[in-house]
DNA sequence: ACCTGGGGTTAGCGCTCATTAACCAATGTG
DNA sequence: CACATTGGTTAATGAGCGCTAACCCCAGGT
């Protein structure tokens, strides 16, 4: 079972370490920003890296299992790469700090969780490969891969950048998603 | 002036530290990779932070110089964003790891290297949204510029990309970024 | 009225880190 | 030859970190 403490321990020590980088926030800070102090922090986890290593995953199965819902719930391959799109947009746009972490701190889990990590960012990943192949069959499934992770450094890119309007920048990474992934995808057969 | 010594410091220390971050990589280890042991670096720097600043100082200046000579030199609008594209790509491909400490370790910079780090970057980026304003007058600027970083995005995740050959690779992401900034111009001015 | 346990406190331990001090070998120039 | 400079060494210092220990408050079941 999770806590009411144990969530916005989680929420706040997420937007702490996309601020300064998880090395960069000492238990002591998280322990601050939640109002409380350093080693209270060890009532609700077992280590720091415990912290990270259940965001992460809560991030991650967070993305996967959404994501495949829709999948599976589209009428078409067409109808489904558009939900994948306007699901992870929403996400980026709604949590950019999940974002942020869940791309550059998995390098600081340990083994074992950093394990399951990346087989959850794979599934999800496959996800949307499948989805991809679905609409184009005669893509090469690697280079789908590569396609994908392209699309999400696009979408990603949200936190990092020049403050528009929400909707505008929502109409934005759509249009170029899908305009890079679609429209592109008959060339890449070519190569 | 700037030695051999420093010039294979910063290089060395470039990789590490993107394979590990900034805090997770200590001097010993940078002076351990370059074959000498921990304080001697400080013969060639002030600090480890003067180590990240100057590296990330010189990538910033680079990508900047080279990438205003390239788009000063071309004929047309179109073939300007044609050779930024290529020099980036270029550069992404052939320096994965100059690519991942600059977009995720300015954060840990002193105040004054940060300021001109983002100065020289954000030059960069102008250098892009100049030319995709030359080639789509009508195109609003701020979108322009978020446009211009959703598409360093996608062609920076290659660091994190499955594996396909570099030529493949390069082929991908010039015709994802091309289709996704050029082809989805007329569409941004809409909203 | 008791006591149990959940959730907080402060003190302190052990470790790692960046940085400095003190020293030394070699090199090349007066 | 003297000798300053350059670039390296090991030892030591001081700060900050994660984490544990020891303690305390207080709500609620019996």
């Amino acid at each position: 079972m999770t806590t009411k403490r144990q969530r916005q321990i989680l929420d706040i020590a997420a937007g702490l370490f996309a601020e300064r980088g998880f090395h960069g926030v000492s238990v002591h800070d998280i322990g601050a920003a939640c109002g409380i102090s350093g080693p209270a922090l060890y009532k609700h986890f077992r280590s720091k890296d415990e912290i990270l290593a259940k965001a992460l995953t809560a991030i991650s199965e967070q993305l996967l299992s959404t994501g495949s819902r829709l999948a599976a719930a589209a009428p078409t391959p067409a109808k489904a790469l558009d939900e994948l799109i306007g699901w992870h947009v929403d996400f980026a746009l709604g949590h950019p700090a999940l974002i942020v972490i869940q791309e550059r701190e998995w390098t600081n889990l340990g083994a074992a969780a950093r394990k399951d990590v990346r087989a959850l960012q794979l599934a999800y990943i496959d996800v949307w490969t499948g989805a991809l192949l679905d609409l184009r069959p005669k893509l090469d499934k690697s280079e789908a891969r590569a396609a994908v992770q392209a699309t999400f450094g696009l979408l990603n890119s949200t936190p990092h950048s020049a403050r528009v309007s929400e909707a505008r920048m929502r109409s934005l990474l759509t249009t170029m998603a899908t305009s890079a992934l679609v429209r592109n995808a008959p060339d890449l057969t070519k190569t």
